[in-house]
DNA sequence: CCATTGATTTGTCCTAGACAATGTTATAGT
DNA sequence: ACTATAACATTGTCTAGGACAAATCAATGG
């Protein structure tokens, strides 16, 4: 049992938004203390946490609450294609703790750096973040599975002297990590010097970050939790407000439309970046590593 | 001009606890927009900043209230003496970017591991501290100090094969990571393998984490958030829960006015982890490096 | 097929009241 | 003089129902 104030917190939807969601549709219907709190049963959070799901997938509210909590479930199922590989799928759910870290290398190993990135890195991504929604993920799992991926792939960042020299951030707060750090490594291997900004930044310091860490691009991620609107309306003030020579890349679930904005380039999948590079950054403009 | 949302995101200060204080203290007192919602100027929130670092050192609001700004800025300063040393300072305020990570090695050989961590990372984290209450340390900055600092002590975690191993956490949801890092820094110096888990964990996965790492302790940080109160409880509960042979260690500023609790070993200053080392893990037991 | 307009949906904010948990002060008892 | 207990004060979080702009959808006309 938990209360709204928690379950807030962990689904990332407003206190607000949950008491107006039970008042306009009826649903949840949280049980109530002694004092008429609200608190939410197990099956209410896996539930609203469905909900959320498919409301970044598109949906809306009012088609959502209209359906039985099977038939959202089945809309899950069927707009989630379950596309994983067999080598993914066991990682997530069957190798032992203290071969995770083993296994990943061989892949590395096997693959090199690019291919590990595309082909293996990003289905295990879809696979964790699958298995966290139904829950046959644990906590524990997928910590360990996430420190170690980013263990190995910082260690593959190469080191480049005289490159151009790119900061990847989020603007909104959101744990995008893993997203950020493949696309990092991926701008890497392609010859760009590459500094994460994990934490989030309010969008006002960005260009004193900028100014301070000498960048010649920055490369935002915006995740599901924003709007494509919204985005459009950050990148349209960022590149009024930034420096005309610096770069812009924008990439991340929320574009997944297409944008078109001048002087920003915009990049939907990671399979883009290696074109991306050679457009924006050409060899001949002095960077020999 | 901030809205309450922000406001309460940037301060970890409840929405109905910020319309709470200006109903009962008549502080602040926001403009409204429009549509008579709060917006919120810089200066009020440098001063509710203030404000919250206060009540984290222990005083109540009532009072608080009842001061000027001038008072509360007074106030601070006398509680919080400027103890600083010349090289922290120096780092903060004045190193060029390309500087800081070279600065920071120079000092970790001229004093070892132990000593950086002791005498010279820990004021340091002070200093950036206040530096960011004041508004004197740009994020730019923070940013790249913390991140230097992160990677360096991260290089000194000696793999140990076998040893005590000890999984560093902390219960309530803050960034807590630098303060967690250099302790799990100096029980990695004192023999113990150290194992980081720095996003927040629900108490109920805390279990899970521990058969799943296979750990012989578990080393919590309750950071200034936390109510002493609260942190006792937790703990309470979590030996209750526990197996009776996991070791639980408990630090943090919460339990600055100390605790007793059996069957955990409390550890208020990062000194008198050498000490709790030996005690608690005593090389005789089987752990020789 | 694209732009404009009008209706609907949706999230966030508002006020004002309630109350348990915690902290503080006063009173009585050893 | 010092500690237990009770009365009182403070504080944060929750409730309800109302309001409204921003976003989205549907329908209309070019």
């Amino acid at each position: 049992m938990v209360t709204i104030q928690q379950l807030s917190q962990e689904l990332g939807i407003g206190v607000d938004t949950l008491r107006v969601w039970e008042r306009r549709f009826g649903f949840p219907t949280p049980e109530r203390n002694a004092r008429g709190h609200r608190l939410y049963s197990p099956a209410e959070i896996d539930d609203l946490r469905i909900i959320k799901k498919l409301q970044n997938m598109g949906h809306r509210p009012k088609q959502l609450f209209a359906l039985s909590a099977a038939e959202r479930m089945e809309l899950l199922n069927q707009q989630q294609p379950d596309d994983s590989h067999q080598d993914v799928q066991y990682l997530v759910t069957t190798v032992a703790a203290s071969q995770v870290e083993k296994e990943l290398r061989i892949q590395l190993q096997q693959r090199g750096v690019e291919a590990f990135v595309l082909e293996f890195a990003v289905p295990l991504l879809a696979v964790m973040d699958r298995g966290w929604l139904t829950g046959e993920l644990s906590i524990a799992r997928e910590h360990l599975l996430s420190d170690c991926l980013t263990v190995i792939l910082k260690e593959q960042l190469i080191p480049r002297k005289v490159a151009p020299k790119v900061i990847f951030m989020t603007l909104s707060g959101e744990r995008h990590k893993l997203g950020l750090l493949l696309s990092a490594v991926l701008f890497n291997q392609h010859g760009c010097e590459c500094h994460l900004v994990l934490e989030e930044l309010p969008v006002a310091e960005i260009n004193a970050m900028v100014d301070f860490l000498n960048a010649d691009a920055i490369a935002l991620s915006f995740s599901v939790q924003t709007t494509p609107r919204q985005a459009k309306q950050d990148l349209a003030w960022l590149r009024k407000t930034l420096p005309k020579h610096l770069k812009i890349i924008a990439g991340g679930f929320a574009l997944r439309d297409g944008l078109h904005l001048p002087g920003i380039s915009v990049c939907t999948d990671l399979d883009q970046i290696s074109s991306l590079c050679a457009r924006e950054f050409p060899k001949s403009a002095g960077n020999q590593n």
